[in-house]
DNA sequence: ATAGTTCTTGAATGATCATTCAAAAATAGT
DNA sequence: ACTATTTTTGAATGATCATTCAAGAACTAT
């Protein structure tokens, strides 16, 4: 009787861990895209029962987008370890365009980017998907234009062309170069993609 | 009994138009992709009832393939107005951009490439189809081969890259061109981006 | 017109899909 | 230990999927 009037929060902590089930979903993604990866799929992958999922994500679709939001702050991260404490701002840039390259031609999970897949498959059909990927991608480059604003700040780069169109520029490229590696060319051949990428951007 | 001797073949043709039916196939695929493209969304697309799809194409993969294949040749013809009978060949680069642009800018069908975005979404998938776009899309580099060859020894260009280099990189950049379109920039950037990759492309 | 053959039709099939929900298990406060 | 509450479980649901096939329509040659 007098438990009526005392309401406490008694919550029984969720088991699974949110980063280790989005980065397994961020796999499957991956893989299969998103419409071919199945609950089944996701409930193997993530080890997480369809209930499960669907409380705590609404469903498949809300589960993509913490994936991909997932995906796009460790891909934060990793950036900033470019071009953080680095003397050369264009040093970094060139690491980084090697290791997209290494991810993209050795074949493996990585191969592809989880954004530029989604978006590539959801454009036209799922505005919602298609709006966020798009915000995100538009911080990604920014990222890029705070870089060549402090590479220029080093006398590292010309002023011929502003940092938001190296940027620009540059992202375009790196879509370019993702899209190039399904066609399988040889290592050598993405090498030597990347570097002309490297030295038009910062021509 | 004399007729069982006497075998003469007697056909009926099919009545659709294979041409037609395969445009509306790539309109339909270019727009869902092609998980996601119901039979009977290719019913109602094409015309024809599931039988004679899979009477004339086998299966869904074949009318991909057959698609993709018909896709290619309108392409390949297209291709051929930008460069044949044309004095210079580099001015014949730039309006072949400029088109692209005005393709994936403008909200339409063709805003994406069949080719692309079938192997974005199967590469990993499906090893056949994967495949055979891979090659068409070398025929399809093999072209601008050719171009930038024409245009060395009409002396549009000079040796500091070959050909396929040239080519190579101008692959990567139409398909990074096509996947930024996909985050909505205005047109005025992507005619900046195509300008820019001409110029790269070119020097 | 008739017979032989091919093409078209579209309902039926069985598989797989995303999603739901009631019961069971687990947790926290008393 | 007991009650209140939450999470986990996984079978059930209804929709949709690619594919099949038997029956009907259409064509060709006689």
């Amino acid at each position: 009787m007098r438990q009526l009037f005392i309401l406490r929060i008694m919550m029984r902590s969720a088991e699974f861990n949110r980063e280790q089930v989005l980065r397994a979903a961020i796999k499957a993604f991956m893989v299969k895209g998103y419409t071919k990866t199945s609950m089944q799929d996701l409930k193997q992958a993530t080890g997480l029962h369809p209930g499960s999922i669907y409380c705590a994500f609404e469903n498949k679709q809300g589960l993509l987008l913490a994936a991909i939001e997932q995906y796009n702050k460790d891909k934060a991260d990793e950036f900033k370890q470019y071009f953080d404490n680095q003397s050369s701002v264009l040093t970094g840039l060139k690491h980084y365009l090697e290791d997209t390259v290494t991810a993209c031609t050795q074949g493996g999970t990585e191969k592809v980017c989880l954004s530029q897949k989604a978006l590539n498959e959801l454009a036209q059909q799922e505005p919602l998907v298609e709006q966020y990927i798009s915000n995100n991608m538009l911080d990604w480059q920014q990222g890029f234009v705070d870089m060549f604003a402090k590479a220029q700040q080093l006398g590292e780069l010309n002023n011929a062309r502003s940092p938001l169109q190296r940027a620009q520029s540059l992202v375009m490229g790196i879509y370019g170069l993702r899209s190039y590696a399904h066609t399988h060319p040889e290592s050598e051949t993405m090498c030597y993609l990347a570097n002309q990428l490297f030295e038009d951007v910062c021509r």
